[in-house]
RNA sequence: GCCGCUGUGGCGGAAUUGGUAGACGCGGCGGAUUUAAAAUCCGCUGUUCGCAAGAACGUGCCGGUUCGAUUCCGGCCAGCGGCACCA
């Protein structure tokens, strides 16, 4: 006790004996339709945190930031009478796990399962109210066998663009599909596409997470590969379209669309001069079309090798084997530097028959449209830098608005950069004198009319890559068979990764189950797909699995599925960090909607409320950092100050979704706060040991003030949890308890109430008090939340404040009743007033009842 | 470049439908208690001028609307985040 800081109040004692209480009672165990305790008359609150992805490194103090918001939540809506659904698991496969378990020499799953076991001390050690009977974890064999099936759901339908919605594949069989063309159709399907692959990791990665990997110093490169893909795409407009309908922060919602990447034009063929075949280009301006002077192709692009002239080969090859050892950084830092050739061959603009230079170049990916584009140099940036670089023509279709007057068609002077904007067609046959809008709509017509093109959406968004070449990821549900891919079948799930001894990345496409000889071999005949799942599987639907997490029947039952769903969505507030913004959201809103769309789901988004909370940076204001030294470990906090003060301090930073940068002087701040509650119930005596005030009794009255404070305080705490404002709510509950501390006594009542408020906040150390003053009580945290009452907040007089000519000069106190007039006359008689306004006239008198009375006077 | 967000004391941040700018906390200063310190309690604390009463200025900058603008409108500037040769 001696060389120890002397506790102001003793978290240490109570607060894990409180945890250890929870736990044993089930405290919060959740009930669901079909349970004996369940009461169907309640309303249901689905509020859910990002799952961690148990790392070696343990909790950072990010992780209690949205935790505990999502906490105070949970028990704020508990207390009003809610069947609250606030589950926990682990997101527990993954490239980062693995990594971890290669360095440490050990079997991923015994890693996992110590890191596992340090994250669900440490967040127990924070009081949140989980059902941990629901506790998920996405690499056991009960929850991999339904993200397998969730895999073969997609690998059984297809997208049926009649009714906008998945369907089972079976469809097509009835209709006489080949098996070829049925297995172009899948959601799930095997492409040999070009994919971005690390050799240093050792697998292949989705686009989404090329710029991560990126970041932590790994090498990603483009390879064609056989892989698994998910098709998200067909997904695109609805992805995007559906975001209307839920309450998510604007800038995620930004982001998705961003990476959708919507864009309306048209597609436009054009004929090669002496081949058969027509190149297609995607265009956003078919208006510009009379601009077309030449045409660009990919350097990948599969008409390449057939239309380039003997003349221009050597050139030709030798430039799609320069882009090729290029990285894709390269790629972008020559993003000023214009490059390519000529192929030799000629494109027809089918607008005036004009022959143009079919080119090859860098600057058009494959990946985007047709790999293919008309460039039209007089607007368009990027088409104009090129032309000027290689002297080609540039001739101007779009006459600016605030120029057509000046110079019409026919103007030869030289532009000198690209005029990408709106304007007024002109050198353009039939489009001439239409505005940009018009114009597009009038060439489509007239391309749909001459059978060379059509009204076209592009999206950005690419199908997702689905396989990794990994260990610790769920094994594909299917065999191979003479080159053909079958599924395994439904009774047969999970298909668990054999043990290997050695599960390191073989750095070669088929990953390290291929080191499983034995396990590939399903049969005589069949092998095993021995690529994984990526992390994103488990992650995409465990919210689903928290409803029902033992089920063995059904991924979610229905009755229990209908239960937690909500309107739109089934989530009904989600807090987490923007990270995920276009993975794992995104991710997750596909798979619901694909199971939405099979009747397997109620609602069509998965979250209904996002919040994202910021960021916490180091006390020196950069970003906590292992290398520069500014972690705060929450562990430490909590064993300096207790976890209610490491929560209250992490709520009372600032706005949840902000950034802001961590104080220690803070977290003392606040749990001096929280010891003053302590200290209206007891007293420390010299030897320093604590014993009742006796300040908190039953007989005392309530002074009117303290009334008016203690509600004021129950409306606007009730009100700032429901807006999430948790910061401002902390700042009444200290007015609060400032007038208790103020006070010669507490009635127990009234300290009883405010006890109820702050137990969201501080469960540990109000569970602690309401036992000391009111030990027949039972948990405070099973009470309901207190009702305050509107007549005790009216003032019977209010402070009324003067100004002159919008200054402040004066104030008056007056009755809540008194009339405009007579608050006028007051405020024309005041002293302060009179000495301003001496000399002018009164223009006149603004009267905002019990605000101010501004006088304008000159 | 495009999209989104944010600019308020020494610091983190408050401020309802436009109506007292700076709640609450941190830090600082002064006092009480103490042998002394810690802890605790009380008071002061935007800037400038003034002995004071008080006055002027003040929410990134410039302008507008208004009796009145941190709040609404227009134009800039700075910072943060995302996307980026996407045709």
């Amino acid at each position: 006790m001696s060389d120890e800081r002397r506790k102001p109040f003793p978290f240490d004692v109570f607060e894990s004996k409180w945890q250890d209480h929870w736990d044993q009672n089930h405290t919060y165990r959740t009930p669901n339709p079909g349970d004996a305790d369940f009461d169907a008359s309640k309303p249901k609150y689905f509020v859910l945190d990002m799952f961690p992805y148990p790392s070696g490194a343990g909790l950072h103090v990010g992780h209690p930031e949205g935790y505990t918001a999502t906490d105070i939540l949970a028990r704020y809506k508990r207390m009003k009478g809610f069947n609250v659904l606030h589950p926990m698991g682990w997101d527990a496969f993954g490239l980062p796990a693995e990594q971890y378990a290669i360095k440490t020499g050990q079997h991923p799953r015994v890693t996992t399962e110590t890191n596992i076991n340090n994250f669900r001390r440490q967040l127990k050690s924070l009081g949140f109210s989980y059902d941990w009977e629901r506790e998920v974890n996405t690499t056991d064999p009960g929850y991999v066998r339904w993200t397998q099936w969730i895999f073969l759901r997609l690998y059984h339908s297809y997208y049926n663009p009649e009714t906008q919605k998945s369907a089972p594949i079976s469809e097509l069989e009835a209709k006489g599909y080949t098996r070829e063309q049925i297995d172009a159709e899948r959601l799930a399907f095997v492409s040999e596409a070009p994919v971005n692959w690390s050799p240093d990791l050792g697998t292949v990665l989705a686009n989404e997470e090329v710029e991560e990997w990126k970041a932590k110093g790994h090498t990603v490169e483009r390879r064609p590969l056989r892989q698994w893909m998910l098709r998200i795409t067909k997904y695109a407009q609805r992805l995007i379209d559906e975001l209307e309908d839920v309450d998510w922060p604007d800038s995620i919602k930004a982001s998705q669309r961003n990476w959708i990447g919507r864009s309306e034009g048209a597609s436009v063929s054009f004929k090669i001069a002496g081949v058969t075949q027509e190149i297609e280009v995607f265009t956003t301006r078919p208006d510009t079309l009379f601009g077309a002077t030449y045409m660009v192709l990919a350097p990948e692009h599969p008409y390449v090798e057939e239309i380039t002239t003997e003349a221009n080969k050597e050139a030709v090859e030798a430039y799609q084997q320069g882009c090729l050892s290029k990285s894709d950084l390269e790629r972008g830092d020559l993003n000023k530097n214009k490059s390519g050739v000529p192929t030799g061959a000629f494109a027809i603009n089918p607008a005036n028959g004009k022959e143009i230079p079919i080119w090859i170049a860098d600057y058009v990916m494959m990946g985007y449209g047709t790999g293919a584009i008309m460039a039209v140099p007089a607007h368009d940036e990027r088409d104009f830098e090129f032309a000027q670089k290689f002297e080609l023509p540039i001739i101007q279709v779009v006459a600016s608005p605030d120029s057509v007057g000046g110079h019409s068609a026919g103007c030869d002077c030289e532009l000198e950069k690209a005029a990408p904007g709106h304007g007024v067609a002109v050198e353009s046959g039939f489009l001439n004198g239409l505005p940009t809008h018009a114009a597009k709509a009038e060439m489509i017509q007239w391309l749909e009319k001459e059978g060379v093109g059509s009204q076209q959406i592009n999206y950005k968004l690419r199908d997702w890559l689905f396989s990794r070449q990994r260990y610790w990821g769920e094994p594909f549900p299917v065999l191979w068979e003479e080159g053909k891919h079958f599924a395994v079948s439904e009774d047969e799930l999970p298909v668990l990764q054999p043990d290997l001894e050695d599960f390191k990345p073989t750095g070669s496409p088929e990953g390290p189950l291929a080191k499983a000889t034995d396990w590939i071999q399903y049969s005589e005949t069949a092998k095993r797909e021995t690529n994984t799942m990526p992390q994103w599987a488990g992650s995409c639907w465990y919210y689903l699995r928290y409803c029902d997490p033992k089920n063995e029947e059904h991924f979610i039952a229905p009755e229990i599925e209908k239960y937690w769903s909500g309107e739109k969505g089934m989530v009904d507030l989600y807090v987490g960090g923007t990270e995920h913004a276009v993975l794992h959201l995104l991710y997750a809103r596909f798979w619901h909607k694909v199971l939405y769309d099979q009747g397997l789901l109620s609602t069509p988004e998965p979250f209904d409320k996002l919040v994202n909370q910021g960021l916490i940076l180091g006390e020196d204001g950069q970003k906590m950092s292992k290398s520069i030294g500014n972690v705060v470990n929450p562990d430490d906090v909590v064993n300096l100050y207790g976890a209610d003060s490491l929560r209250l301090y992490e709520m009372f930073m600032g706005p949840l979704e902000q950034v802001k940068p961590w104080q220690m002087k803070g977290v003392e701040g606040v749990s001096r706060f929280l010891a003053k509650v302590w200290r209206v119930v007891m007293v420390q005596n010299q030897e320093g040991e604590w014993a009742s005030s006796g300040k908190v009794s039953a007989e005392a009255e309530l002074s009117n003030a303290m009334r008016k404070t203690l509600h004021e305080t129950i409306k606007k705490v009730g009100e700032d949890i429901e807006a999430m404002k948790f910061n401002t709510a902390i700042s009444q509950m200290m007015i609060c308890v400032d007038s208790f501390t103020k006070a010669e006594k507490v009635p127990l009542d009234t300290f009883l109430d405010f006890l109820r408020i702050l137990n969201p906040f501080a469960p540990h150390l109000t569970e602690e008090l309401n036992l000391l003053v009111s030990p027949e009580a039972g948990l405070l945290c099973q009470q309901d939340w207190p009702e305050y009452q509107p007549e005790f907040l009216i003032e019977t007089e209010v402070e009324v404040v003067l100004q002159v000519n919008g200054k402040l000069r004066g104030r008056i106190t007056v009755s809540k009743e008194a009339s405009k007039e007579e608050v006028e006359a007051l405020a024309l008689a005041d002293e302060n007033v009179i000495a301003f306004t001496d000399g002018k006239t009164i223009r006149k008198v603004i009267v905002v009842p019990g605000r101010l009375v501004n006088i304008v006077a000159n």
